[in-house]
DNA sequence: GCCAACGTTGGC
DNA sequence: GCCAACGTTGGC
């Protein structure tokens, strides 16, 4: 079992719509690297941070599973979809996606600053400055030290 | 709103 | 294949 971290913009699909909707896909992501994980090393099982970004502060808000391996992104096929792309067709998919449960919510989110400023989470990925990725692999201490400091009051 | 850090595009 | 210009992400 692997871990990660998925940012999303709660403006646009936040941890309140995916306690809403149960399972969502995890679409739109129009970035190679963030692709091939998506594709090849994201498995059924799989644990998720699901990271907010682009608000004030940035943080990781709950915890989801991946129910759905990489299977290819249909958003890409469908011209005028905000997530089209003419490259990407159903005999040559470009882009993928997974989808992603909720799990739960963390009682306390666990926000940027604080991130950087624990020792224990040295060298992750999401604290370094400029890491633009929108799907990361997290090691297992670094997911399960997040978890633990959600569920603390 | 600013801008650093990337990623992509396209001329050569 | 290089690299300048441009676009995007996302923290601040």
């Amino acid at each position: 079992m692997r871990y990660w971290l998925m940012k999303t913009e709660p403006g646009v699909y936040g941890i309140d719509d995916l306690e809403r909707d149960g399972v969502s896909p995890w679409e739109g992501v129009r970035n190679y690297q963030a692709r091939n994980l998506l594709r090849d090393e994201i498995a059924e099982g799989d644990e998720v941070l699901i990271y907010h970004s682009n608000v004030q502060p940035p943080a990781v808000v709950g915890i989801g599973r991946v129910i759905r391996a990489g299977y290819p992104d249909v958003c890409a096929w469908e011209p005028g979809h905000k997530y089209y792309d003419r490259r990407s067709t159903p005999e040559n998919p470009v882009w993928y996606r997974v989808d992603v449960a909720f799990v739960e919510r963390l009682a306390r989110p666990v926000t940027l600053p604080q991130m950087k400023a624990d020792p224990a989470l040295a060298g992750m990925m999401v604290i370094r400055k400029g890491a633009r990725l929108s799907v990361q692999p997290v090691a297992e201490d670094h997911f399960q030290h997040i978890r633990r400091l959600g569920s603390e009051g």
